[in-house]
RNA sequence: GGCGCCGUAGCCAAGUGGCUAAGGCAGCGGAUUGCAAAUCCGCCAUCAUGAGUUCGAAUCUCAUCGGCGCCUCCA
């Protein structure tokens, strides 16, 4: 099968080749463990998912790794004084006011003030999360999902290597940087040069946060530090790495000089992908580190880039538990809502998609399990060769084309399947890169259309048992105004000939938006 | 200022030189229904604008307008 991505190291779409083709190798950025993560964040994930099924479901094993950036960082990094506030330890302190008002359990976080606690909480909170929206590396953990924290002598080692190599210093403060001027192809990734950047840099670069550096750009690999809070012996002093040290060092420990993909949103580009080229490359002489740079747009949230101030910074928790549209979404509806645009243009997250995409779940998981009692829960071996599943893969094999895929599977869902245990074959197959029809999770998730559903209060039963006895005595106005009650309450109404049921209620987020 | 991505129906979104421009939602018409809902059948775009290349372009080139990202922590 010819398998192509858009590579932004060539800008262009390429045929992929796996380096080898028993296994092919992906690295996806993870998330740094100081917040909960959001949808954006894990829009970004998700397509690593994505990936990782695709590529499977084709017939190539998969070695996927990610990391957790665990080390507390400060807000201002880039500067050469590594200034600002180290980004655990204003976790902790957001964690203690979270836990003075009740909004995380008492007993989560023992101690705010241990960063390693602050860090285990958020990174729980990560892999639950992640484990609901059903992707694969959550339940390969602690494989797989790599802390920077328990890698640190691969770090130093990097640093060392590095400094043998001529690509990297320890400059008059102590502080090891990486000399961007070492390594010639600084720059291929992001278009952003050594030239281009001085001219451009707008005025931005303070001259005095570049004093000890021998160009504007050095980035920092390990700072001495004694006062940081989390803090490693090192032969340059007890500190803390760089940011971009980790991801270099932990991918080619795991994966290999030379991995075949690598992922990350699309701001991740410049500068933290373009320096963990400079630092794997640099010390490996290798000539790339990644075969395949993958990058993700960002998500905006109704039209607008997601942000605390503006309020519409959602977390999977957040709406999974109801708290962002009045009524809990289910993860089936988000995972496919997170998916179902191509990664490489914008998405826009809005409650009518929401609403859409609890549609289209809700009609894929209909469909499969009428096929699956049809064929008795006996699924046949089907190959790629299925026109479906040909022209599924061939949609995902086009850079991941996600949105052509689904333009195959759904318009298949209209028709009741003529061979059950072929068309379950064939579901099963679509849904180990789907993965929504049911989302198969290691955790327990709701039934979606019980969820949708919900409780139905008394009040409801007992207008449909009214309506049945108003329609019975043909006194359709009386019925029809209890039909308008039921509906204006949000619940789809459907009159059968085992009497009057409510369907399924969306979030009331969902209904208004809707009406209107 | 530099480096990139993008602009297809009311909305979301495929299509990357050549049959009648996928699919979903909404809408419309019909079957069905007491009326609806659900379901089924059918309908619904000349592709931001302009110029060019070509036998032929939504698809290639250039220009213009508009949106977005990165260049500074950020998926």
């Amino acid at each position: 099968m010819k398998i192509s991505f858009y590579n932004t190291l060539t800008n262009t779409t390429e045929r992929f080749e796996p380096l080898n083709k028993e296994k092919v190798t992906i690295y996806g950025c993870g998330p740094t463990v100081y917040d909960y993560a959001h949808i954006g964040n894990f829009r970004s994930f998700l397509f690593n998912d994505i990936i990782r099924r695709f590529l499977e479901v084709v017939g190539h094993e998969v070695h996927q790794v990610i990391n957790i950036t665990d080390v507390g960082h400060m807000t201002d990094d880039h500067l050469a004084d590594g200034g600002g506030e180290d980004k655990m330890l204003l976790a902790a302190k957001k964690l203690k006011e979270a836990k003075k008002s009740g909004k995380i359990t008492a007993g989560a976080v023992q101690n705010p003030d241990d960063p390693y606690q602050v860090a285990a909480y958020y990174t729980e909170a990560f892999l639950e999360d992640a484990r609901r929206l059903g992707m694969k590396i959550a339940d390969e953990y602690p494989q797989r999902v790599l802390h920077a924290t328990q890698n640190i002598q691969a770090m130093l080692d990097l640093i060392q290597k590095l400094i043998e190599r001529g690509h990297a210093y320890v400059a008059d403060d102590g502080v090891v940087y990486y000399s961007v001027e070492s390594f010639s192809s600084y720059g291929a990734l992001s278009g952003n040069t050594l030239d281009k950047l001085r001219e451009g840099s707008g005025g931005r670069v303070l001259a005095e946060d570049q004093i000890n550096k021998r160009h504007p750009s050095d980035f920092m690999l390990w700072k001495p530090d004694q006062s940081h809070i989390m803090k490693w012996d090192s032969p340059w002093g007890t500190g803390y790495p760089g940011w971009h040290i980790e991801c270099s060092a932990m991918a080619m420990q795991e994966l290999g000089e030379t991995i075949d993909i690598h992922t990350g949103g699309e701001d991740l580009i410049f500068p933290h992908h373009e320096c963990e080229i400079a630092q794997s490359c640099g010390a490996t002489g290798a000539d790339a580190f990644a075969r395949y740079w993958l990058h993700v747009r960002f998500l905006l949230v109704e039209g607008e880039k997601m942000s605390k101030s503006k309020g519409n910074f959602y977390t999977v928790r957040d709406l999974v538990e109801g708290r962002a549209t009045g009524q809990p979404v289910h993860p089936a509806v988000l995972r496919f809502e997170l998916i179902r645009s191509h990664y490489r243009a914008n998405t826009n997250f809005t409650a009518k998609g929401l609403a859409d995409s609890t549609g289209n779940v809700v009609k894929l998981n209909r469909f499969v399990s009428e096929v699956e009692e049809a064929a008795g829960g006996v699924a046949e071996d089907v190959d790629l060769s299925h026109p479906i599943l040909k022209e599924f893969t061939a949609a995902l094999a086009d850079d991941l084309n996600i949105a052509g895929a689904l333009a195959v599977v759904l318009p298949w869902t209209n028709k009741k399947a003529k061979k059950p245990q072929e068309a379950l074959g064939v579901c099963r197959k679509i849904n180990h890169v789907l993965n929504v029809m049911p989302l198969q999770s290691s955790l327990p998730l709701a039934n979606l259309e019980e969820m949708l559903l919900g409780d139905v209060p008394e009040e409801v039963t007992g207008a449909c048992s009214a309506m049945d006895e108003a329609r019975a005595n043909k006194d359709y106005g009386a019925a029809d105004k209890i039909r308008e009650e039921l509906l204006d309450e949000g619940w789809q109404v459907q009159t059968t000939t085992e009497g009057t049921v409510v369907q399924m209620r969306l979030p009331s987020e969902l209904q208004q938006v809707l009406r209107a």
